[in-house]
DNA sequence: CGCCTTTGACCAGCGC
DNA sequence: GCGCTGGTCAAAGGCG
């Protein structure tokens, strides 16, 4: 794992503000945290959770590449942690792989608006130097196939999927998001009493992986990062789980509203929002994610556009986000 | 029997 | 080059 990957995991985003958050959100990519101050112990958060598999599944289609969030898969992972809840740092790393994602921010000289060209080259410049970095592959692979399988796992590897990761309060290490996930690796963790567990989900073809290690700050606290996006519905024989039955059908319009004027281009914001879990939404469609998963209203109401930060989830810089979305209104509830 | 976890080994990347 | 660390593999065993 790289420096940046374990300031991602060691540093602020999850650890700065951490007494008053209980999830946060940290986009690998896109640049975004989003925390949640006021959400009730583990079961609520429990359900919270449940919801984050529509995060990633994209509920777009079932095979939304890896844009989903704006980033292209070969993007590096890029973090923005939220400093006194009003501007992104970045996360020391890659910064350069921003494909359409803006970090916007009231000061950040380094906003990359509309004018991704910049970004592009800067991104390919990356890619081409971490290409360099990995292609020291010795000619002599023409000689041994195992050696050309290797380079190509290698160059497989090197396509990192986009990473999403947060934090949930919860007493359960792993907790159920609606797939099925096989423990392929446990590791202890440098600096940390507890070690990380390694998932693959477990349906054919799919490569969405997640880590879940426990916060060594905040034992309480369990952060979980996925990798990668599910191209598969959620598997009806958990629990009865069925994918759509999450995804509340106004969601569903609403998204594909979004996505459409998303064009294509910097639509992070809408796409995040297009794909929060539907119950940090106000979708008032369903209660979903089972028992209580709506907690009786979410974050987000798409068009009203209602922040509530005394619920679920709370975005830490309603100027940010308003900066994101401009096409919508947010409203800060007392 | 199928699926899952556990766990030691292995490999690659990175910093010194 | 070496050591450290993260990530993955795969055999073994457990469980329903």
């Amino acid at each position: 794992m790289s420096e940046d990957q374990r300031d991602l995991y060691y540093h602020d985003p999850f650890h700065d503000d951490q007494r008053t958050s209980e999830t946060l959100f940290s986009f690998f990519g896109p640049n975004s945290t989003v925390r949640d101050d006021s959400s009730p112990p583990n079961h609520q958060r429990f359900h919270d959770y449940m919801g984050l598999s529509h995060f990633f599944n994209g509920s777009t289609g079932y095979n939304t590449s890896t844009t989903t969030f704006g980033y292209s898969s070969s993007s590096s992972q890029q973090v923005f942690s939220l400093h006194d809840d009003q501007n992104p740092v970045p996360i020391p790393g890659n910064l350069i792989g921003v494909n359409e994602m803006t970090p916007v921010t009231p000061n950040s000289s380094s906003v990359r608006s509309s004018s991704t060209d910049a970004a592009d080259e800067e991104h390919e410049l990356n890619e081409g130097k971490k290409e360099n970095q990995t292609k020291s592959i010795p000619e002599d692979v023409e000689d041994c196939p195992k050696k050309v399988s290797k380079q190509k796992k290698k160059e497989e590897k090197k396509q990192r999927e986009p990473r999403f990761a947060f934090m949930t309060k919860s007493d359960i290490d792993h907790l159920e998001d609606g797939y099925r996930w096989r423990k392929y690796g446990q590791k202890a963790v440098k600096n940390s009493p507890y070690p990380r567990s390694y998932y693959r989900c477990t349906t054919q073809k799919c490569t969405v992986k997640k880590r879940v290690e426990r916060s060594y700050q905040d034992p309480s606290t369990v952060i979980t990062t996925y990798e990668g996006q599910h191209n598969h519905h959620l598997p009806a024989t958990l629990r009865g789980n069925v994918g759509g039955m999450l995804y509340p059908p106004s969601m569903m319009v609403a998204q594909g509203a979004m996505m459409a004027g998303s064009g294509g281009g910097s639509s992070f914001p809408n796409e995040f929002l297009a794909q929060i879990p539907h119950g940090f939404y106000n979708s008032g469609g369903g209660g979903g994610g089972g028992g209580g998963g709506g907690g009786g209203g979410g974050l987000f109401n798409y068009n009203q556009t209602t922040l509530t930060p005394l619920q679920q989830l709370q975005i830490p810089d309603y100027g940010l986000l308003q900066d994101m979305v401009p096409s919508m209104t947010f409203k800060q509830e007392p």
